[in-house]
DNA sequence: TGGCTATTTGGTAAAATGGCCAAGGGTATG
DNA sequence: CATACCCTTGGCCATTTTACCAAATAGCCA
């Protein structure tokens, strides 16, 4: 396998090794509803601070999400909501039906 | 966090997770033309073929691919074609571009 | 300034992952 | 039957990941 093709494989790697962790599928489902501060998610998770500032910054670092520091809070928020599309057939590998019962969701392509 | 939600962000994290290997993805974007034996998969990669078969094992544990042995040989073949939809948007988030760069692929919604 | 809240970073221990080698079980072939 | 091939599994080691705690940084307000 040569080369170029292989670093463009660990590239996309990276980013599907991103999301593959529950708690930061938890954080992208509840960013596509809005801008969360890392307190309130914090909340929701139940886990230290410290553990959902670093989920946070694995998403930030691939650039799934964006952060923006208001005051002494710091937001989160979605930057491809495309990665939500993936949810859809996720489930349907989940139900282990066949790649029909994989319905892509209609999604209206918003800027975040 | 529920116990019940918790536990289908789990599923979902596993499906990720297999995918989340540059080898892995390879097979996929291979098994895509077509199926394959895990001796040829195995040229391609250039890895031990133990190697190789202990990724695909990852793959058809969450049910992405299926195998079928053939005589002596296991042909590996995609199940679930829809994660193949996934690269658009990964390469979107690679290229860093907006959400409006991941195009959805116009795919044929295909029994495998 | 001092104290409080919000967040990130460093350290560390436990668990999971990935790769190779060696061994083992089928299957074809001579 | 003996041998060669195809593939999977188990063992082992190195690397990565994850979670918590503690400490550091930054903004807010009295």
């Amino acid at each position: 396998m040569n080369r170029a093709i292989q670093e463009q494989f660990e590239a996309r790697a990276r980013v599907l090794k991103a999301l593959a962790h529950p708690t930061r599928l938890f954080i992208v489902e509840e960013l596509s509803k809005g801008e969360r501060c890392v307190h309130e998610l914090t909340d929701q998770i139940g886990a230290d601070m410290s553990t959902v500032s670093k989920h946070l910054s694995v998403l930030k670092g691939v650039g799934i999400v964006r952060d923006e520091k208001r005051g002494s809070q710091v937001f989160y928020s979605l930057r491809m909501g495309c990665v939500l599309d993936f949810f859809d057939c996720v489930e349907a590998v989940i139900r282990g039906g066949d790649d029909a019962t994989c319905k892509p969701r209609k999604r209206k392509v918003q800027r975040l």
